[in-house]
DNA sequence: GGTTGCGCTACTTATTTAGTAGCGCTATAG
DNA sequence: CTATAGCGCTACTAAATAAGTAGCGCAACC
């Protein structure tokens, strides 16, 4: 068994890398091309994109639609519900920091 | 209203940082020292390792302890609580990509 | 007053990300 | 045809971020 890197670790890992939620979250609603990607994450330069597009689709989390784009997969829509306790989270984190 | 940045950005952000969801983690049970979490992090430079320390201060997710190192606010504590669902997902989503 | 361990800074090097130009391909229009 | 427009993407350079290493100033203890 060697040395099993844990699940989190290595999610964290993956998720840390720059673009990398911001990416999942535009392709929340459907499927988008490598230029729809860029102007939605504000002129994101080609070679991240594309860094982080190959990364992803390694990794099951999203891949290439039939018709057009890129597409979320099951487990990248899984990852966004996951995430949305994370957003309740960080508006009452917001507002508590605004206080002081 | 002008220009509000989204909680969730901000904290993606953040987390994007390398480390700081690391350094959450190895707080989990209690105060660590500087040098501890060093250790922990398998030698993460002190550079490093101080920057976050600030950035986390200043959001308010660590402070530090009275009797030594540093420790999660409540609001750090929360934080680990919302990515306990993460870790389960992330076992599904490991399991998963072996298989192929 | 010498030693030990602490938090931390200063400095250099390596890795990661950003920015910009433009290529090769396909599809549609003139 | 050919031309022109948009696409995914690569190549190259520059800037920002992180890593690595040495060691300082301070406090506690002997």
């Amino acid at each position: 068994m060697s040395k099993e890197v844990p699940a989190i670790a290595e999610i964290v890992d993956l998720l840390s890398k720059k673009w990398v939620m911001r990416i999942i979250w535009e392709l929340r609603e459907g499927p988008l091309t490598f230029r729809e990607l860029q102007v939605a994450c504000e002129g994101l330069s080609p070679t991240v994109l594309n860094n982080r597009l190959k990364l992803l689709q390694v990794n099951q989390l999203l891949g290439k639609d039939d018709v057009r784009g890129y597409v979320l997969t099951a487990m990248g829509l899984e990852l966004l519900e996951v995430y949305k306790p994370l957003n309740h989270w960080a508006k009452r984190w917001q507002a508590n920091r605004k206080q002081k």
